[in-house]
DNA sequence: CGTGTAAGGAATTCTGACACG
DNA sequence: CGTGTAAGGAATTCTGACACG
């Protein structure tokens, strides 16, 4: 069930038309901002981009960025930066809940 | 935010070649159950076709249906009716809210 | 009835490049 | 650096029709 959901949000299926008519912007900028490394399109077998939902929001915060003047290399970085922040949350929850399950075993 | 997840799953943003291979019905088969009324797709300005998350849903049930040698014609049916019983049910509990206002209103 | 296919046109997407700055 | 554009090719999608049954 809750897999379900985020797969609508991740799965790869929009082209590249549509995806400029939601995030607003220019085919050009979208390809540009891949050629970046901002954003990563899966490809189909003949090489047509395709994107999620989740990147169209990324997208969003990408343009967002662009237009406070901020470069792409250091969007690059904002974006590392906030992912790793998650990923250590993350893990510090998985951790607490396995000292958790300790506690529980022990009772 | 419970909008926004409705959405994800609702909007018509994939084309039919996407759904083709989501779903493995061939292009024809998903443009016939169109002609039947079974499938509701989206036009951008040109013409080209665009489907929901839902509809890949909506496909696969067609899909079985049709395999049990059901028609077009006995699935609108049965597509019609669960739709009458969901939006009861749904009637249903917004009467029920209400009535419990009145009551509240009324302490 | 449900689906495959060949047909021709229109619209989409792709890449590499030139341009401006 | 970020983005527009013209260029040419390849892939996609569309419709109406013929076919089988």
């Amino acid at each position: 069930m809750a897999a379900d959901k985020i797969s609508y949000k991740d799965k790869k299926v929009i082209s590249i038309g549509v995806i400029s008519e939601l995030t607003g912007l220019s085919e050009r900028k979208i390809r540009y901002y891949e050629e970046r490394k901002l954003i990563f399109p899966e490809r189909t077998g003949r090489g047509t981009r395709k994107y999620s939902f989740s990147d169209v929001e990324t997208l969003m915060e990408i343009a967002d960025r662009i237009e406070d003047g901020v470069q792409t290399y250091e969007i690059k970085k904002e974006m590392t930066k906030k992912k790793n922040e998650k990923m250590r949350e993350e893990r510090n929850k998985m951790i607490r809940g396995q000292i958790n399950a300790q506690f529980n075993i022990r009772k």
